[in-house]
DNA sequence: ATACAATTGAGACAATGATACAATTAGTTC
DNA sequence: GAACTAATTGTATCATTGTCTCAATTGTAT
């Protein structure tokens, strides 16, 4: 039994999940790679619903502890040192939205023509994004 | 390796199976007649399961692109002609924007953030990206 | 009490995986 | 060459896993 709830602690379920996960990946307890039971197979052992499970999975998922896989199943990401909240988070987007260019450069696709399709994906007006020269 | 897969981005494999081979028959990487690689192959080299791949190989059967015979294995066709191929290609790539874009959102980032970041990323000058208004 | 927000639960859904199956091909034996 | 067998290929079905939407519950403030 990876985690332990106390159910009169007054702290969410889904929060101690996460905490405790956390704690254990910060302690070495889980290492990169290391699947997590499944957000049924967890729930089941804490004898609560899984989408209680999955949304601390989700929340950790999010704060790139973890990787979840539909279909797949859920496992524990390379931990980045931990410089600075903002810088986190800013940084995330930015790997995301470069992971993005890579990808689409990768298919083929011009600097205009990815400028032009977020410009229509993000509902701005046509030219509003192009640069202008 | 024909094609790469990216588990993290949130798209399914089976579409980036899909996307990619697209795009390869479309930019002449592969020509008619060409075998694929069986779907058991490619599936082991994605380290996915089979089915994943034949399902990717189903929808391309489906759309013309491929032809696949049981017991024989997946040929690329010949590709009709091509009025739909540009709508296609900015398809996908209106496709790709849309789930960056989401996926973003879903993260809790502002559209604003979201300009910026593509800025950045795309080596554009700040400001050249931003809505005037 | 009422209203509101947060938490949890229920059920349907989408993606992936496991297993058994059918069609084709390639050898092997006669 | 025909018949059989084994290997290889895609197919079909169902189980497993995470996701989504919405309802029920709980706690808290008004």
């Amino acid at each position: 039994m990876l985690v332990k709830l106390d159910f009169r602690s007054g702290e969410p379920i889904y929060s101690q999940i996460v905490a405790q996960i956390r704690q254990m990946v910060a302690a070495g307890g889980l290492k990169p790679g290391d699947q997590l039971p499944t957000v049924r197979q967890m729930a089941t052992d804490l004898r609560v619903n899984f989408n209680t499970v999955a949304r601390a999975y989700r929340q950790l998922d999010e704060a790139g502890v973890i990787s979840t896989q539909q279909g797949r199943g859920t496992y524990i990401l390379e931990q980045p040192v931990p410089p600075n909240q903002h810088r986190i988070r800013r940084q995330r987007l930015n790997d995301l939205a470069e992971r993005f260019i890579a990808e689409a450069e990768r298919l083929g696709y011009a600097r205009e023509e990815i400028v032009d399709s977020l410009a229509a994906a993000l509902g701005v007006p046509q030219g509003a994004l192009s640069k202008e020269d």
